[in-house]
DNA sequence: TCCTAACCTCAAGTACCCTTGAGGTCCTAG
DNA sequence: CTAGGACCTCAAGGGTACTTGAGGTTAGGA
């Protein structure tokens, strides 16, 4: 059976040691067991390590994503309570797809445009298009 | 012609003075006139913030979209420097679109699964499906 | 005139997500 | 056996984006 340190699971998952202690710290980790002082992790870590990373990068905040990882602690169908975060999250998360959509075009006709003043631009940004005079 | 402090603009935008004075301080903001050491605003204003609201809720940090407002302070065509700026945004933008997509589909999978241990949903998570069993 | 709300500056605080540093222990290769 | 690297804890620091507080001035209505 694999064992793996701190620094080694740092390096497979891209993070630095610090990072993992403080994700322990946080409870998005379990407590390891650990000999002569040290964590020591199996190879499961990772998946869970995956998961966080995905939720962070989807810009759940830690207390967040603990939530989310609670959502598994269980063997019983999720709480309502997880059942409503999800929910909420879900909309926040269609709720930034479309703001991202929109500054995605805004982008694009500001690239193209030769606004003359920061007032005709607010203006324009402000409908998602823009004088291409 | 329209004069107003910076509370009236606050209400308006939907920020507090506070924030206000913060862009400028910043540079969001350029330095408003003063009478009797207060800042006062005219309308157009209104356009400027709403460029800085746009850019802050697609996640630009106040540097960036500093960068974006300087794309119009010259009346010659953008620079090369913010053609590229912006180019890099949109593919940041772009991931982010992916990235929150991924989760959504993940978020939506973890709604109806039933992993009995985040082991298994770790794996599921990672190919983005859930075993449904 | 007087009072209060709104304004001013500047420094410090807040929340999030970690990193860094100090001070110390333990493993392992040479 | 000894050096150096990886590990430990705990406290403090750092960047971002503001807010809050102290201490003080001004505007404008009763």
């Amino acid at each position: 059976m694999t064992e793996w340190t701190i620094g080694e699971v740092g390096r497979r998952a891209g993070l630095r040691a610090s990072a993992i202690r403080y994700y322990e710290s946080v409870g998005l980790l379990p407590r390891p067991l650990r000999r002569n002082g040290r964590r020591i992790y199996d190879p499961s870590i990772i998946e869970r390590l995956s998961v966080v990373e995905l939720a962070q990068r989807a810009g759940f905040t830690i207390a967040e994503t603990r939530m989310l990882l609670h959502g598994f602690a269980r063997k019983t169908p999720p709480s309502a309570r997880w059942q409503k975060f999800t929910e909420r999250k879900l909309e926040q998360i269609a709720a930034r797809i479309k703001e991202a959509q929109e500054m995605r075009q805004v982008l694009e006709a500001l690239r193209r445009c030769h606004c003359p003043t920061l007032t005709d631009c607010g203006r324009a940004l402000q409908d998602a298009r823009c004088t291409d005079t």
